[in-house]
DNA sequence: CGCATTCCCGAGTAAAACACTCAGGTTTCA
DNA sequence: TGAAACCTGAGTGTTTTACTCGGGAATGCG
């Protein structure tokens, strides 16, 4: 009933995205000091969001990623399904046949999938628009001045 | 993002003893026969679920465990923290501070504290009376009365 | 051209968590 | 007394997690 970090990483990587690659793509190599995670994790995790279609990368000097699709139609649920986060709370095997199912096996499979629902509810751009989100992106984006001082304009 | 079998397994036997255990204790036996699971790790979990007071036991021969409260007043969260089960999505530590927290930290916290309501919103009764829970019920007991031919009756 | 930058990929690995097991002890009923 | 049950701490093999590493391939820039 916890959440990995590889999940918890794809999402804050897909919301950085949606805050910084606007019109342009960006470097693993920001996301990564944004955010402080692990590059060479960060590029691992792209490469499923990438399979799963979630981003588009850019290759060479000046690449990076980008959505594949719209803030909005991009739900919590498919980020994390991305990052082999499954949404199921169903009994794996063991004692619970399909002839034979244990006691709770349609309690679970219910609630994983009203708790899937609720995840698909929410769009990154709903995320992203959190008071408390867009507080904290400035503060990343004043703090990233030092670093790159060239503020994006076109 | 994924249930552990300890859970599962609590909560199985927790509906387990909901069903039986009405007027008279069960024993562990009992329930790992009717339910397929260890002995021995029932044994440990229940001692999970007695510490956090959702059962009474009665030791020595002809004793086992009984339902503390009733079962309306037993909820799936509770059962699931008893058996070490944390519902908590949080991200812990690593790059997460107090003061600077992540881009996600929010989010999680309200995504978690949302999940345990639902599920403090179902209790024990509830999901006994399922009625696929019932009819799985009766055939466990029908499958029992080879082993115990003696039905409870007072 | 050449070289830095960036994405791309497979494999490896230390540490932690999981899912148990075991060996013994204590209490109680018959 | 002895079997049945709860009680307890410790141990252990397997799996998962959360990374790292070494190298490769594409691309922009001077």
């Amino acid at each position: 009933m916890k959440l990995t970090t590889k999940g918890r990483y794809a999402v804050t990587a897909m919301m950085d995205l949606a805050l910084h690659a606007k019109l342009d793509c960006v470097s693993l190599v920001d996301v990564a000091d944004r955010q402080k995670i692990s590059l060479a994790y960060l590029e691992q995790l792209f490469r499923s969001l990438k399979k799963a279609k979630l981003v588009n990368s850019v290759r060479g000097a000046k690449g990076g990623y980008m959505l594949a699709k719209p803030d909005d139609s991009i739900s919590l649920a498919e980020i994390l399904v991305a990052a082999d986060e499954q949404i199921n709370l169903a009994c794996g095997g063991m004692a619970c046949k399909v002839d034979e199912p244990c006691l709770t096996h349609g309690l679970w499979t219910n609630l994983s999938n009203e708790f899937y629902q609720f995840l698909d509810s929410k769009s990154l751009k709903d995320l992203v628009r959190s008071r408390d989100v867009q507080t904290m992106a400035t503060m990343q984006d004043v703090t990233q001045i030092g670093n790159i001082p060239v503020q994006i304009s076109k």
